[in-house]
DNA sequence: CTTTTAATTCTTAAAATTTATCAAGTATAA
DNA sequence: TTATACTTGATAAATTTTAAGAATTAAAAG
């Protein structure tokens, strides 16, 4: 069985046909998703669940970090925990896209929690700015 | 004139009470201000405008980057611009401070935009986990 | 200083978002 | 297969955010 419904079902929750849904599209997509798309490629597998159950199960899901709620420029965003990376924010189109960082980051924070005495459990980093489609975009208009 | 003034005018906005003890409140400010404390804070100076007044003060102080808005766990925070930092925040009592690092991430950051043709203007950076006070609750709870 | 202009505020209402409740349905364990 | 408890959909309520118009007021003009 797969693994994050093996997680679920160890958290207390049934395998349903919605929850099963949300966290496979969850998992096939390459980055984060909203729930405006996300509901969309419920809708693409025929599922198509009532609002108040897209809020519970979002609530249930990233209750016990099932799935990760991440806000960026005002809207929240779904993922499933992955390996450790951050995003790239278009300001123009509101694309969003990973990004790896080297490990430098690992040994600043390392010292941040020491200097402070706070125990760092994990951290959120993402670059705001234009993608390179946008920035062609925009100059463009600007002629 | 405050700085901060005369960028409002400059922006086509006029200094009224309200605007002036928002941009006030949150200058006096150590760190990030929640809706919520802010209006507390505007009440003991004897200020309490309406609710439609605050959200479209925080409009249009967030539109031209008179202060900026901030997405922690959920909650919206405001700030003054300043000189740049970053945050930890704790997963226990949601307190925020502010942290500095070191250099070496403005180096990643130009590396990351080149390999990635990406216009990388700024960026946000979040630490989660417990503060000194509250590593300390938890473990006498946990007796 | 007074008048004029236009931004801003308050009030009220509407729209949008999120949560609560409960009967009916369904996954799971026995 | 049956009993149990979780889950869903539907409805309504609560909360948050935005909109519209009359009254107020900051700022510019006279």
């Amino acid at each position: 069985m797969n693994t994050i419904y093996k997680t679920i079902r160890i958290s207390g929750g049934r395998l349903t046909k919605t929850r099963k849904a949300i966290v496979d599209v969850l998992s096939n997509n390459q980055c984060l998703l909203s729930k405006q798309k996300l509901v969309e490629k419920l809708k693409v597998k025929k599922i198509k669940p009532d609002r108040s159950t897209i809020y519970r199960e979002l609530r249930f899901l990233t209750k016990d970090n099932i799935i990760i709620k991440n806000t960026i420029a005002g809207v929240d965003y779904y993922e499933i925990p992955q390996d450790h990376h951050h995003h790239l924010v278009c300001l123009n189109c509101n694309s969003i896209s990973k990004v790896k960082i080297g490990s430098h980051l690992e040994k600043q924070e390392k010292q941040i929690a020491k200097q402070n005495k706070f125990n760092i459990i994990n951290h959120s980093l993402e670059f705001y700015g234009y993608c390179h489609k946008c920035q062609a975009k925009l100059i463009k208009e600007k002629l």
